[in-house]
RNA sequence: AGUCGUUUAGCUCAGUUGGUUAGAGCACCUCCCUUACAAGGAGGGGGCCCACGGUUCGAAUCCGUGAACGACUACCA
């Protein structure tokens, strides 16, 4: 074996191994497994982009999922981890046309078929691109079910859920005002519009009247350039600045029209003027104070955001402008026309694109929606009934709130990348017809020129159907949809629970009658040390195919498991990865030391074999084997990846390698068993997180075949009750080893060199102990030669020991003569005597304090006490000593 | 503006139901190349647990109030 380990070589291997042995296949846990549960645990995906290139999110996912999946595996259940990508309609339409802009070629011109050919091109090149990065992770979900979005399967259960939701009454065809992108020459859903604080203006636009043009009302607005499409003016009706305006009819600056001013409870009469210009057809707020005042829409923008033609007046000569430049142009001409009262900084939210970053329009125009309220009641009262739970807890309210409060949501986008929508036109009677197979002629007037609808639904449409579309749904019968669904976890970030959970469980309750999950857990974001976002443009990237390349997938898994808090953004920093990486290093080396030790009996059978040993130090490495297989299982169930982490990760470089190992040191042959053992159970207790080092070390030691697997061995459970006295024993010596250790370094005696041990005068369970561990105890202290007697005539240096009996101390010396210096050792005592005494103090105080005796419970009272006792014994015993030490100085 | 979250050692963070002289990793200091590992070993220093009130025998932990930071939601033109 290497004196390093070096991820490079064996990662490759074992997943080759895996994937010869199909240890992904839930089919195989059924076969091979020891102990099968008969239960099947499922865990779907999250898809990622089929373009995209893997950075920490998706490591941090797979880390997580496949570490569960592993886990649960070895527990006995039929694991199906699922994996997939996702069409990412808008995404991959943007690159592909890109793309082919920088060939000189407008997509529009190549017509759809051609461009739809363009997109699968790229899918061809780079799905297998993102598929082989997750492979590099070592992750174990089962490629023979892989899915992509847009597979012929999948399609289907798209048409069927899209004409089934139409059947059922949930979708339907309006013309509203929507969410549009003028680059993308597209509807957005209002997810997909994210806001930003941006400094800007407030304009004061006078509005005069038409029946007295000697009086104005005085108007603000953050866009000037819409007053095109005015429909009125609006003000409180209890404001009694403008009570004898209401009603009056105003002009229209630049458009030849009139205009009348409303009243509307809406208009906040502390802002501004008080009066509000009304633009129906171009504002959110605007719209709904048109319906309810049977307002016209006045749409003044092309579908790219420029002046429409025809207007009346002299806003005709706009025509053609871009929105931007018109709003100068009409403020410079309100100007001149003394209309323009004046314009103040403001800072206010804009609307942007999440792909193309282009200020978003709000725009009429006839969409696809799914209604929402029902569906989301049914599932918000499951979760309030407990039948979902979210982890972390926050996310409860967070999904509640979102729940409580949906708009219906817009499935249709002006692309042609998705699914297009099963939705068919009849050119004669202009009505349309939604069914699942292409219709032959219009079910309204019999005519036959007929065209399906050219829009494309919302990539989230599909991705809402993922748990169960990749399972066989519709088709209720298929085998994996009636044994694999409902799921059971559901892992991902937070940033899509509502473009992604929510909809699931809303598509999935209606479609399927069952929840698609019943626990969700939300990971946290992946940052840099400082806390910022990620990107390239910051240079503050880890790049996780690097990583896995310089360090190996376990070093990067454990990482991610390891930070993995709940409730907080991950900060990941070299350093962080470095120290994993180190604790991979230990665990390859403390198993070179291991298999050193057991040259001559590496049987399998024997080291799997679990021993039952008389000493000490193996009965209490034993029970803290077991109370850590106890407590991962019980963490990694409660989806604290951090502490189950945390938990191994100090097991082995505490327990097994600072105390057992070199304990084992001492006489080789008694402990090799245990420490096999051990090291053994470990390896499959890590073997979730650090699937590859573990592997390679299970084959080393066991010499097992290369038929076998360890992710298919059985993973410890901790069954067994705990040893408290071996625990105990071993606590009291430990101690006793920390404290001459602190004395020698104290006094700066050098590691090699062995000094004697005097313990005159110690209670007999004490002594029994440290006779029956005398050997490791005095390696591991570098004690030459303890005897229990007086040290003799000779002056000594006291340590004081708690003994193994509670509340009783002893005193062990050290001729002085083998420390290096008096004064240092009175410093030593001293600052010993500080700490006691304080100590001491406080528990007197606590103690002499007559409410707490009386109302504290007996046994905390009991405690103190005995705690008390026990520091005084100690602090008396250091003052004697240190009153000998100062007059021998 | 509202809702929620965070605030603990120089840095990044743990801390279950209130009973701890408050823990870890990294960094720091001293010593050690002891034959598994220097990507290592032994020891050490370092904290009014954001502030102020309250509940309690007892508060980092529970309850107020405030501050700073962050996230999400929202129709103030």
């Amino acid at each position: 074996m290497d004196k390093a380990y070096t991820a490079l070589q064996h990662d490759l291997k074992w997943q080759k191994h895996w994937d010869k042995y199909n240890v992904a296949a839930p089919e195989t846990v059924a076969q091979k497994h020891s102990k099968p549960t008969g239960k099947t645990f499922t865990i779907m995906m999250p898809p990622p982009n089929v373009t995209g290139a893997l950075h920490q999110g998706h490591a941090l996912f797979l880390a997580l999922q496949d570490g569960l999946c592993r886990w649960r595996r070895m527990c006995g259940d039929e694991v199906l981890y699922l994996p997939g990508s996702d069409h990412a309609s808008i995404a991959v339409q943007m690159l592909v046309a890109r793309d082919l802009e920088s060939k000189g070629i407008n997509y529009k011109e190549i017509g759809r078929e051609k461009f739809l050919e363009e997109c699968w091109q790229w899918v061809k090149v780079y799905q297998p691109r993102i598929f082989s990065q997750m492979k590099s992770m070592g992750v174990t979900c089962d490629w023979s079910r892989v899915k992509f979005t847009l597979d012929d399967d999948l399609n289907d259960a798209v048409t069927h859920a899209f004409v089934t939701l139409f059947e059922r009454g949930y979708i339907y065809r309006a013309q509203r005002l929507v969410n549009w992108s003028p680059k993308g020459q597209t509807v957005l859903s209002d997810l997909e519009v994210l806001f930003e604080e941006r400094q800007t203006h407030l304009w004061n636009i006078r509005y005069y009247r038409s029946d007295d043009s000697t009086k104005y009302l005085v108007v603000s607005t953050t866009r000037p350039e819409t007053l095109l499409g005015d429909s009125a003016v609006a003000v409180h009706p209890e404001d009694e600045r403008y009570k004898d305006w209401i009603g009056k009819k105003l002009k229209l600056p630049l458009v030849d029209r009139e205009i009348e001013v409303i009243a509307d409870d809406f208009v906040d009469r502390e802002f501004g003027s008080g009066a509000v210009k009304i633009t129906p057809a171009h504002d959110f707020t605007d719209f709904e104070v048109g319906k309810r005042h049977n307002l016209q829409l006045h749409n003044v923008f092309t579908p790219d955001a420029k002046i429409v033609e025809g207007l009346s007046g002299e806003a005709s000569s706009l025509a053609g402008l871009d929105r931007f430049d018109a709003r100068k142009k009409i403020e410079a001409r309100l100007e001149e026309l003394k209309l323009l009262e004046g314009k103040e900084n403001y800072k206010t939210r804009i609307g942007f694109s999440e792909r193309w970053n282009d200020v978003v329009e709000p725009y009429l125009s006839n969409q696809w929606f799914c209604k929402m309220d029902s569906m989301a009641k049914a599932v918000s009262d499951d979760a309030k009934e407990g039948k979902i739970t979210f982890t972390p807890q926050e996310f409860y309210n967070q999904f509640q709130r979102w729940m409580e409060d949906t708009k219906d949501w817009c499935v249709s986008r002006q692309l042609w990348w998705g699914q297009q929508i099963p939705a068919y036109h009849c050119k004669s009677c202009e009505r349309f017809m939604v069914q699942r197979t292409v219709p032959e002629k219009c079910e309204h007037c019999g005519g036959v020129d007929l065209f399906q609808d050219p829009d494309v639904l919302d990539t989230w449409f599909s991705s809402g159907l993922w748990p169960f579309s990749t399972l066989g749904w519709p088709n209720e019968e298929a085998p994996d949809f009636k044994k694999f669904y409902p799921t059971q976890i559901l892992e991902t970030g937070f940033d899509i629970i509502f473009f992604w959970v929510a909809r699931m469980l809303m598509m999935g309750r209606e479609l399927t009658g069952k929840l698609p999950f019943d626990r969700v857990y939300m990971h946290p974001m992946v940052r840099d040390e400082h806390g910022h976002k990620m990107s390239k443009t910051k240079g503050n990237v880890i790049d996780p195919i690097d990583l896995i390349e310089k360090m190996g997938a376990d070093t990067l898994r454990i990482t991610l498991n390891a930070l993995c808090v709940q409730g907080r953004d991950m900060r990941l920093s070299e350093s962080k990865i470095e120290g994993y990486r180190n604790f991979i290093n230990k665990v390859w080396n403390a198993v070179r030391f291991v298999l050193s030790a057991v040259e001559s009996n590496s049987d399998p059978k024997w080291i799997q074999q679990r021993p039952q040993p008389g000493d000490m130090p193996s009965k209490w490495l034993m029970s803290r084997l077991d109370a850590v297989s106890r407590d991962v299982n019980k963490r990694w169930d409660e989806f604290k990846m951090q502490e189950g982490a945390e938990l191994l990760y100090h097991f082995l470089w505490d327990d097994y390698c600072a105390w057992y190992l070199e304990i084992s040191k001492t006489d080789k042959s008694k402990y090799s068993h245990v420490l096999v053992y051990v090291m053994s159970e470990y390896l499959k207790l890590l073997h979730p997180v650090c699937p590859h080092v573990t592997e390679e070390l299970w084959h080393e030691m066991n010499g097992v075949s290369s038929e076998q697997t360890l992710a298919l061995e059985a993973f410890p459970q901790g069954d067994s009750f705990p040893d408290s006295t071996a625990i105990a024993e071993f606590d009291f010596v430990a101690e006793f080893v920390k404290s001459i250790r602190n004395i020698r370094s104290e006094n700066g005696v050098k590691p090699s060199k062995k000094i004697p041990l005097y313990i005159p005068k110690l209670d007999e369970k004490s002594s029994k102990i440290l006779k029956e561990n005398k050997d490791w105890f005095v390696s591991l202290c570098g004690v030459s030669d303890l005897s229990f007697s007086p040290a003799g005539t000779e002056a000594v240096a006291t340590i004081v020991v708690n003994s193994i009996t509670t509340s009783e101390s002893f005193e062990a010396l050290i001729p002085l003569s083998e420390l290096v210096d008096v004064k240092e050792e009175i410093t030593r005592l001293t600052k010993e005597i500080e700490k006691l005494s304080s100590y001491f103090d406080s528990q007197t105080k606590k103690l002499s304090n007559k409410s707490f005796v009386d109302k504290a419970p007996p046994e905390v009272v009991e405690k103190e006490k005995l705690k008390l006792e026990e520091i005084q014994g100690k602090l008396e015993k250091t003052k004697a000593a240190l009153l000998s030490m100062e007059k021998m100085a």
